[in-house]
DNA sequence: TAGTAAAACGATAACGATTTCGAAAATACG
DNA sequence: CGTATTTTCGAAATCGTTATCGTTTTACTA
């Protein structure tokens, strides 16, 4: 087993001096052809490859990005993971990932983890906890540090930083719109509880829809979930007493166990009951009927927070304290299928 | 904006040397009580984190695992990831991942990026074209290095390292022998190009439960897809042609593309046909019929390749090149659900 | 009081790399 | 042949820590 091979072993195997070894690598002019070309080959020989640690120590960066997300097991934070690691790649950066599992002791640890010079900035979407806490110290804390973060999708109007977000409501205003569009009058709204930023605003798109349609707003018609194994019994409530003709839902999860729902008690979708979901997953494409979802490009939005990130830590070199924050809106659209009609 | 306070600092601030602050902080006996309360004070005003880069630069190891994978939009690959993750962070390591999409080129890439000292050990899947090349000179030239590699689901026999895998061949050949005890005859295979180790393996299984049971094999009831999405035509011809009564797919996107097809040609799932998909992801869960899956415990997957790596790092301070390399199976089970009967 | 042991702290090397600056050697020039 | 100018290379600082080994100071013992 051989170690890896460092410019002092070259130096001394070669005997010449260390910075001769550095140079020659880089080509400086400085050296000499001869003693240049014999330390390269030798380098080659051996494989040798700068320390990426050593160099992080020295240039006082790290080129790596800090992801820090509440759940990796959820077809949409995949997506904007797969779209930050390929814009990371093209830019010579690498991505560590930290899980918050939703929660905020996970979030703080993690962040105060990677701090402590592990990466050059974050990329961040709020966990649950912190939304309803409403405690961002160990954000601040980060940014007032030099450290630059940018937050998607689950995001907070405390913090000073660059965003990436969809238009929530107006997403959810067109498609509630749309569902109007086709003669629907009694819609649910299928939501979750109200401290997660974009449930809240995807719920005001939604009643700002049926008043601009003079469609009363009932509040029996919103359901608010926090968990989808035990919301069968509200579910079913909802279905049995009132004449509802569409389900907007806020995921696709909620809108399959509608459907799943609506099935057993002889409900045909679409033709009894549109549904309409947010978040285009996996399970919106692949569950019978496939079902009408508003896009939610998880790719762009990484891609996108990727750049902003990346252009802001290049900058940060000239210029510091510059902050001119800004908030990137990834448009969505209205992917038809068969849960509408 | 205040940078990040260093022992420098601290020791230049209350006019003692930096050893002292050092030992300080780190409670040394050597340090009189006076001062070490003095410095320690000081320190947690300032919010003083040792410096993640130093401390990896000094003890040699970096507390990070580096994980690559073909793809991250992938429900089998998120739950690896969530086990490897959590299992990683209580032992107080980070995990930086890296996609391969893959590619050949992208893996070796990013294998090289992270060898040079940003990690202690690798975690990893093999990408198809690299079980297609049968190229792994990349992965035997970190391990001579002396840096571990652990590697899951998509092994190779040419590499000598720790392995977690589930028993495909078993696994397909105990999904295989339910159908044929439910009475089905004429049982299918959709699969995957044969490169793919997995998909051989499953192969494999499939033949063996057919053969133990005096079931004629035949060739033209394997179906091998390479792109999901052009697909249709195949799988269309298999169920027109043949009387089939059953499907074994080696995942569950081909088992909800042929419940669909099957439902357009108006056979019914599960009375006319029966199918089985390996891989519990989300589809098979929410799809309707439910499908009946060989589980295949991602989370639990990663959870042991990361109790596997870390012991092995921790154990390389003490022993060095004493190498017994294990190969952990998973158990899987089947979870029957509505698309048998 | 002299000598010694213990306590408290500091200087320095090391991890692996880059870079500035200075020194030596080689060449040019008058 | 002596001086000036390149060319070619090496020493040392630096990034932020920790650990080893001195060195100083204090206290204690004989």
């Amino acid at each position: 087993m051989k170690r890896k091979v460092t410019l002092k072993q070259i130096a001394k195997e070669l005997d010449v001096s260390i910075s001769t070894v550095s140079k020659s690598l880089r080509n400086s002019h400085e050296i000499g052809e001869e003693t240049r070309l014999k330390v390269q080959a030798f380098a080659k020989l051996y494989h040798y490859k700068p320390n990426n640690i050593a160099l992080s120590l020295k240039n006082r960066k790290t080129k790596t990005i800090g992801i820090i997300i509440p759940e990796i097991v959820h077809y949409f934070f995949s997506t904007v993971i797969n779209g930050i690691e390929h814009v990371a790649n093209e830019n010579g950066y690498s991505v560590v990932i930290c899980l918050s599992d939703d929660s905020f002791d996970k979030e703080v640890l993690n962040m105060e983890m990677l701090a402590n010079g592990s990466i050059d900035g974050f990329i961040m979407s709020l966990s649950k906890e912190t939304q309803y806490k409403g405690d961002f110290h160990h954000i601040t804390e980060v940014i007032s540090q030099g450290m630059p973060v940018v937050m998607f999708d689950r995001v907070t109007n405390d913090i000073l930083c660059d965003k990436v977000i969809i238009d929530d409501q107006t997403a959810a205003y067109e498609a509630v719109q749309s569902l109007i569009d086709k003669g629907k009058r009694k819609i649910a709204l299928i939501t979750t509880v109200d401290y997660v930023s974009v449930g809240k605003l995807r719920t005001d798109g939604y009643t700002k829809a049926l008043l601009d349609n003079d469609i009363p707003f009932n509040e029996n018609l919103i359901i608010k979930i926090e968990d989808v194994d035990t919301c069968e019994i509200t579910i079913s409530k909802l279905l049995e007493d009132k004449a509802i003709d569409a389900v907007f839902a806020v995921n696709e999860l909620f809108a399959v166990t509608i459907i799943k729902m609506a099935n057993k008690m002889g409900l045909q979708v679409p033709n009894d009951l549109s549904v309409i979901a947010f978040t285009d997953g996996i399970i919106s494409k692949y569950s019978t009927p496939t079902i009408t979802t508003v896009s939610q490009n998880g790719k762009k939005m990484g891609a996108k927070a990727a750049k902003m990130l990346i252009k802001r830590l290049e900058a940060d070199d000239y210029n510091e304290g510059e902050e001119n924050y800004v908030t990137e809106v990834i448009s969505t659209h209205l992917i038809e299928r068969e849960s509408t009609n």
